[in-house]
RNA sequence: GGCAUUGUGGCCGAGUGGCUAGGCAGAGCUCUGCAAAAGCUUGUACAGCGGUUCGAAUCCGCUCGAUGCCUCCA
């Protein structure tokens, strides 16, 4: 029954760096925890390829027959900015730029988010919770790594203390650091730093008094710090050590170092399994920047309102493109490469729409059950979507065949090759048939049969004029014919 | 500067120590009233320079380039 029992699956994980056969801490069951947006502006495309991965990653597990708790939280606290005048919090930053409340910046941004992700066709996580949920448990925290050692109170903001954790521990371990190396490396700075230590980081800021965004605690009013949040909510709901932790690349260091030293620190174990890690998105070869210009937001991919594309591209072609290239590689987004995606999505589309009308016969001349299987290999070797997808033209390919009368199925194994078709397309890759009519249309294929019988009838008395006039406007119309062996087919762009 | 990831044919992108990735674009053929669609055929690719090896694009070293990070603090 369960699939995950007979598909091995490795996974690459960034903490040892390799490959690894996966065995989830409890049989049957996955816990996977994924940082998700500080909600202060937009959804930047790259955040959507990152949760894009990991939403295949989840349908896949799923897929396989494990239960998952998938959390990916909202950051709507605690996360400063880095390079701007005083560490202001990002959220309570946007707020006093717009005059607003800040929980006013969070629910627009929230809302953009779920929306956004809507469109991708994204699974939503088992549970989503918000940094501001969790003031508590993040506090108990901060009281149980000070009760152990690793963490000093100084003017109302709490420092967890790296040199001290680092004696007992290793800091560093994910992102292949060493703290010596860091201290050496770190800039002189005027010495009016409140932390013992360069490499210490916050888990309690004071407010200060014109900061909006605060709660009390044993250290008086403020806020917590940014990596904490991820421990309290990982371990609230996933418990001291789970199975997956998932995210951007870009928050391996300090980010995920540091959950690991907090985890470690309060709980005395390493919190995470598999450490997995999303590679970034560039555009036009170079990294994406609102700086640079160099941005593309979503909702403007899909009404083709940028200078860097020709047209407007669907969110599905949109997430078959993420989908061609593997989760831990760059990928470069393109209008040449939107465009070839898009083409290759609709000649996959137009295969799926052909397998049912295919005749079957009482042999097989292709082996759809090792065909199966190498789509599982791929998938299995961890989640290589782009593989997978080479497969599937290759079932393209042989349902185009059939169609041709070139090859024979039988009757079991053309259920076999649709039921596969149509997990890993839409259950595991997460696409959405274009194809499929909506409510609006639903008569479109039968006018469009009908359009097809006149042009037939047009054809077979040698009137080309009235042929080429139903085929040309209906392909002005976005409705393209397609003259095949076994009559004519049609498909909507 | 340091750490990490990475550099594949016109474009996007998999992969392995010796055996076809795949998609898009291009070329030829078949089919077709003509097209389109589909099928078949077609590409001296693996940043550069060394090394290991019978053999490396795949392992190692160096060089060059790309991407991320270098800590809540000016």
């Amino acid at each position: 029954m369960h699939l995950y029992k007979s598909q091995p699956l490795k996974v690459y994980n960034s903490l040892k760096g390799k490959k690894e056969i996966f065995e989830s801490i409890s049989e049957g069951y996955v816990g996977m925890y994924v940082c998700g947006p500080t909600v202060y502006s937009n959804v930047h495309l790259g955040n959507c390829r990152t949760f894009m991965s990991f939403d295949m990653i989840f349908r896949y597990l799923k897929h396989l027959g494990y239960k998952v708790r998938y959390v990916r939280n909202i950051t709507d606290a605690g996360h400063l900015e880095n390079d701007a005048d005083e560490g202001e919090d990002k959220i309570a930053k946007k707020a006093r730029l717009e005059r607003i409340e800040p929980m006013e910046v969070v629910q627009r941004y929230t809302v953009d988010f779920h929306t956004i992700l809507q469109k991708f066709n994204f699974l939503p996580p088992s549970i989503e919770p918000t940094a501001t949920g969790h003031i508590i448990e993040q506090i108990e925290i901060i009281k149980d790594i000070i009760e152990k050692g690793f963490a000093y109170e100084i003017n109302g903001s709490v420092y967890f203390d790296v040199p001290k954790f680092n004696e007992s521990h290793n800091y560093g371990k994910l992102s292949g650091r060493k703290l010596e190396d860091m201290i050496s490396n770190t800039r002189e700075l005027a010495s009016q730093d409140e932390k013992k230590s360069p490499q210490d980081f916050a888990l309690w800021k004071k407010a200060e008094t014109q900061h909006i965004m605060r709660w009390p605690s044993p250290w008086g009013d403020g806020f917590p710090g940014w990596h904490l949040e991820c421990t309290a909510m990982s371990t609230k709901y996933l418990g001291e050590t789970f199975d997956i932790h998932g995210g951007g690349m870009d928050l391996k260091f300090p980010h995920h170092e540091c959950e690991i030293a907090q985890a470690e620190a309060s709980n005395g174990v390493s919190p995470v399994k598999y450490w997995m890690h999303a590679n970034m998105l560039t555009m036009n070869g170079k990294k994406m920047a609102k700086s640079t210009g160099n941005n593309i937001l979503p909702e403007e991919i899909f009404t083709g309102n940028n200078d860097i594309l020709s047209k407007a591209f669907t969110p599905t072609v949109v997430r078959f493109f993420m989908m061609q290239a593997h989760y831990t590689s760059i990928l470069d987004l393109s209008n040449d490469a939107l465009l070839a995606s898009e083409k290759g999505y609709s000649k996959l589309m137009d295969a799926i729409g052909a397998i049912d009308a295919i005749n079957t016969s009482d042999s097989s001349s292709i082996d759809v059950v090792s065909w199966r299987q190498k789509c599982y290999d791929a998938m299995n070797d961890d989640f290589n979507s782009p593989t997978l997808i080479a497969h599937l033209f290759e079932a393209v390919k042989h349902i185009n065949t059939l169609k041709e009368h070139k090859a024979t199925i039988t009757e079991s194994d053309k259920n076999l090759l649709k039921a596969t078709l149509n997990a890993f397309i839409f259950d595991v890759l997460g696409l959405e048939n274009k194809n499929v009519s909506s409510a609006d249309n639903d008569k479109l294929p039968d006018v469009v049969s009908l359009l097809i019988q006149l042009r037939k009838e047009a054809r077979d008395n040698k009137d080309f004029a009235t042929s080429d006039k139903i085929r040309d406007q209906l392909a002005a119309l976005g409705i393209q014919l397609k003259d095949g062996k076994d009559g004519t087919t049609f498909s909507v762009s």
